[in-house]
RNA sequence: GGUCCCAUCGUCUAAUGGUUAGGACAUCACCCUUUCACGGUGGUAAUAUGGGUUCGAAUCCCGUUGGGAUCACCA
């Protein structure tokens, strides 16, 4: 039988990490045994429905390379892949549950909570009294126009089992599962009930989703077992947390993959890090691409606890990928970070020194603030004692510095270095000495991305030497 | 509170009864060096706790502690 997973969000919002993994994790389970992915839609709760949130959900999968083979866009055999188009589906099914014994129909009022004539608390989920009515009278109530749900009918005594391939055995007591709304008053399932149809109906195999479920699953058992259907296989997967007390939720701003994009970090770093969320390899590698990582998953190489989203190795690893960008991949996302720039600023070797100096895109502009305007700096930033500087020096030096880049031909890096270490050793100083100040008269800062002469090559050779003349001033 | 789940360096993790408990990030030191990075070398740092089982336990069992989840006509 092949592999099929599904990925199911709701589309109330943005798209945060452990919903990203979570696909991704799904995405690989199909893909590692070469089966189908698919997407699909669960709007069943018309209430929390956010504009837009479906189209962030398709860029997001399609930005990391994650295609599904079926879903609401492109179709499959088991359309339609939006609940709320398979609204029909459900109901007949309920009615047929109610039928098989495994539900039944309810008129408490909503809040399963009632209160009878002798002011006892009737609680539908665990004692129902709906539950003893014959089908006829039920459907003679639903026949005279009264509302009503179609509530999972739990006679089971004793212990429920199941294996999950990340969890094991579970045990549950039955008498711990609450007889939860199936079918709500307007006609539309609940995500209990819908799931279950459309993962029968989708043929879908493994259920991947969140380690909260655990504790439901028999209830979903339940269901399949009273239709005679095949239970999925179960892969339920630890949270994602934001640290050891809390998870990662879309409040609060933690984390959406919309926001690390902003921030500057790359989908296939994204991808990478959230892969070893609680999975690894087995290897003590762990740079991968996603379809390496479609290669070599595996499901029992993944983790049973929680995993705390670590933002600072994540920039480490996306700093491994910016550089092992080609010059001019680099160059091309480094661009749109430098704009704004003076003319005759070389963009090209900018973004050069840039590469090994960042670890994300949004870095960029506070490494080339210095380029726009010089900064008023300090004389102070010319004294150094490691480079046996001071400003001193720096006075003597300058002027030795622009003669002999007036004269230079050509302004690449080496030929400027060749040239001021040849004017350091004619001079008997320092490489340092005549570097150090180049570049505070360069940049006006303690620490640049790169050298004075590596400077000297992005501003240009006019801007070069009109920096280093008001250095001369400056130092008057 | 009932039930379920989890527990190795600060963090992500490896080690499926026998290792000086390994790697990565972070951190510290040194080297490289035209500042800063990159790169290189090395260091600090963990089996929550108490009992068993066993020749031998991070690994198996029980308790304790700590944490998480779940108990909706939300998904």
């Amino acid at each position: 039988m092949t592999t099929r997973t599904r990925f199911a969000p709701s589309p109330t919002g943005y798209m945060h990490i452990g919903n990203l993994r979570t696909a991704l994790y799904e995405y690989l389970i199909a893909k590692s045994a070469g089966g189908k992915f698919l997407l699909r839609i669960e709007d069943t709760d018309q209430k929390r429905l956010v504009e837009g949130a479906t189209d962030i959900i398709y860029n997001t999968l399609n930005m990391v390379g994650m295609h599904w083979d079926e879903g609401p866009d492109i179709g499959g055999e088991y359309g339609p892949y939006v609940q709320s188009e398979r609204k029909d589906i459900y109901a007949p099914y309920a009615h047929k549950l109610v039928e098989l014994g495994g539900a039944h129909y309810c008129f408490c009022a909503e809040r399963e909570k009632e209160v009878d004539e002798d002011g006892n608390e009737i609680i539908c989920k665990f004692d129902d009294p709906c539950k003893h009515l014959s089908i006829e009278e039920a459907r003679a109530r639903i026949a005279k126009g009264e509302p009503y749900t179609i509530r999972q009918t739990i006679n089971q005594t004793g212990k429920s089992h199941y294996e999950d391939k990340v969890y094991g055995i579970i045990e549950i007591d039955y008498d711990e599962l609450d007889e939860g709304v199936l079918l709500k008053t307007d006609g539309f399932p609940t995500y209990n009930f819908a799931n279950v149809i459309d993962d029968h109906l989708m043929g879908i195999t493994h259920v991947v989703r969140g380690s909260e479920y655990l504790p439901s699953t028999p209830k979903y058992n339940l269901i399949y077992d009273t239709f005679g259907w095949q239970r999925p296989i179960y892969v339920h997967l630890p949270p994602v947390m934001k640290d050891a007390q809390h998870k990662l939720s879309k409040r609060n701003g933690d984390a959406s993959f919309q926001d690390l994009l902003a921030k500057g970090y790359l989908p296939e770093a994204i991808i990478n890090y959230i892969a070893l969320l609680g999975w690894n390899p087995g290897t003590e590698e762990e740079i991968f691409s996603l379809a390496e990582l479609e290669k070599i998953f595996s499901v029992e190489r993944l983790n049973k606890s929680p995993a705390i989203f670590d933002i600072v190795k994540l920039t480490w690893m996306n700093g491994v990928y910016l550089r092992n960008l080609s010059e001019e991949d680099f160059y091309k996302k480094a661009l749109p970070y430098m704009d704004n720039l003076p003319d005759g600023i070389n963009k090209q070797a900018l973004a050069r020194v840039l590469q090994p100096r960042i670890e994300t895109l949004a870095q960029i502009p506070e490494q080339i603030d210095f380029i726009n305007e010089l900064p008023d700096y300090s004389l102070e930033l010319y004294i150094n004692k490691k480079m046996k500087t001071d400003i001193d020096v720096a006075q003597k030096v300058m002027p030795l510095i622009i003669n002999t880049l007036s004269e230079q031909v050509s302004w690449d890096n080496d030929s400027l270095f060749t040239a001021l270490k040849t004017l350091a050793e004619n001079n008997n100083l320092k490489n340092g000495q005549i570097l150090y100040p180049a570049r505070i008269a360069l940049s006006g800062k303690e620490t640049t991305p790169g050298g004075a002469t590596e400077l000297a090559v992005v501003l240009g050779k006019s801007e070069t030497l009109s920096r280093l003349q008001r250095a001369v001033s400056k130092l008057a």
